[in-house]
DNA sequence: TTATAATCTAATTAC
DNA sequence: GTAATTAGATTATT
């Protein structure tokens, strides 16, 4: 019914979705399929929250696909982010680690012997092991070329303005400006130009830009 | 009226919050207070999403603090993020970066001269030029840390578990176990013993843990 | 295949 | 002490 690459979509979509609504993450997969508690596991509503269909929808798509059923951890872990990050979420439900200890993974430390299978199970490293790969728009890429000639070392409230330009998450950012200089700052000086006459980082090129940032030259 | 840790703490609980959401992430400042202005500046209520009060109320204080008229490039920038991450935003908008060049920072282009001065004013190196430094929790520290024993290399599905149970944003924990392995990894091989007597990058200190992930003990 | 997003180490800064 | 940032190397997707 549903191919790998859907399924692939699917769990990714997901997953991305709950970067931004941590409260959506899917619960680790677990091969105790009791059908009737499947429907435990849809995350009730967000209160608020828009395209709460397309998110109800995914997780659900998502539970269906690989039948995951409502895990004994899962009851006890929090049951809605209170869109406050790092607010001590945690302290309001402290059983989580005073009464027991790794919750999360108890079902692999009970049967230790077979450690690969079952964390290939649990964790598929092929496929979950990144992140999936980011694709930025022709505009977006071209928005960020531009800030990098401005700036190649934007600090946190200009990758927040141009996080909130482009639409894109303030990590991949972050991300993508330490790719960038990885390929064209030292790229300049280094391959291209073995002896280094762009006049960026010429006179310390392993240097940390804090004190004292090094602009293009149009910034002086 | 406020001092300056008040501020401070208003500009990083919005730079937080807008990491959530981004289309809460405040305008670059200007020097041109036209009060008239100001409130052209407070968002519009995100449709849908809780806490609206506590948003608002952060980004109205912060903007009223900083007297930050209403800029021209956010009139064309994105109205509202439409809750789906990378999902060509801009190309409803490609004026941005089709239209013209650079529309961020214009202003600083247009006076060359003074470069320092202008961007210290934009981009206060010393405030923002770091994320806020995010204080865990005692529970949040201690789940972090019986998940690291358990498996030090967490793959993304499990930082995305981690992240929904502790209510840590996922780049954080990226961050953590990064921190954690500099630190307790090689400090466990390197300094404290030397010679390197827990198995854990005996015969390949400088290895990547891709193919075949090196787990601790208890996993085998 | 190439380009590049994501991950990792190691050193470092800064809170 | 430790969260955040950087360079650089590497993996791996498109």
């Amino acid at each position: 019914m549903t191919c790998d690459s859907e399924l692939e979509q699917i769990i990714y979509t997901a997953l991305t979705l709950q970067d931004d609504y941590p409260a959506f993450c899917p619960p680790p997969k677990d091969q105790d399929k009791s059908s009737s508690s499947l429907f435990g596991l849809i995350p009730d509503p967000l209160p608020g929250v828009e395209n709460q269909g397309i998110l109800q929808k995914t997780i659900w798509e998502l539970y269906s696909v690989l039948g995951i059923p409502q895990d004994s951890f899962l009851n006890r872990s929090l049951k809605h982010h209170d869109l406050e990050p790092n607010k001590e979420s945690l302290s309001t439900n402290n059983e989580i680690s005073k009464g027991r200890k790794r919750p999360l993974y108890e079902e692999e430390q009970r049967e230790s012997k077979k450690p690969k299978l079952e964390m290939d199970h649990y964790l598929p490293s092929a496929r979950t092991r990144c992140r999936r790969r980011t694709i930025y728009s022709k505009e977006q890429t071209l928005f960020l070329q531009d800030q990098f000639d401005l700036n190649p070392y934007p600090d946190f409230v200009s990758r927040c303005h141009i996080a909130k330009i482009t639409g894109i998450p303030e990590p991949r950012i972050q991300v993508w400006f330490q790719n960038r200089r990885a390929r064209h700052l030292l790229r300049a000086t280094g391959s291209q130009v073995p002896h280094g006459n762009t006049s960026l980082t010429e006179e310390e090129p392993r240097c940390f830009i804090y004190g004292e940032p090094q602009y293009p030259d149009m910034w002086g």
